[in-house]
DNA sequence: AACCTGACGACGC
DNA sequence: GGCGTCGCCAGGT
């Protein structure tokens, strides 16, 4: 699953992503034909610069919560926690709701 | 090939 | 809602 071509398709559903919503990881698998695959989602987001322009905190797990673990400068739990209040997304004692902040397309 | 490790998810209690 | 289990699957050893 090295395919530049489904890594560069992720990485553009994820820029699909509008501000001010979410969206999970096992949705943006089902979304380019992965069903399933919701693991390969985070393994591919791992891999982002820190200056990459790819909305990379706008990706949450199915229960509302932030599962980055890394300490990476520039991309950590507590960047994505800051980037998603910026946008006026609810964090409340580290849950999101989906209810109010999914993207549905 | 075997086994371990995840930025995961569905379900049951 | 919180937690534990189990199922999944690509990657790395």
């Amino acid at each position: 699953m090295q395919d530049e071509e489904v890594i560069q398709q992720i990485l553009g559903v994820v820029m699909l992503i509008p501000k001010g919503k979410v969206a999970t990881y096992g949705q943006i698998a089902a979304m380019v034909g992965l069903p399933k695959h919701a693991r390969f989602i985070g393994y591919t987001l791992k891999r982002l610069s820190p200056q990459s322009d790819v909305p990379w905190h706008r990706v949450i797990n199915a229960q509302g919560r932030i599962s980055i673990v890394g300490e990476r400068e520039g991309i950590n739990r507590n960047e994505q926690r800051e980037r998603l209040i910026v946008e006026g997304i609810d964090v409340i004692n580290g849950k999101i709701s989906l209810k109010k902040f999914r993207w549905c397309y």
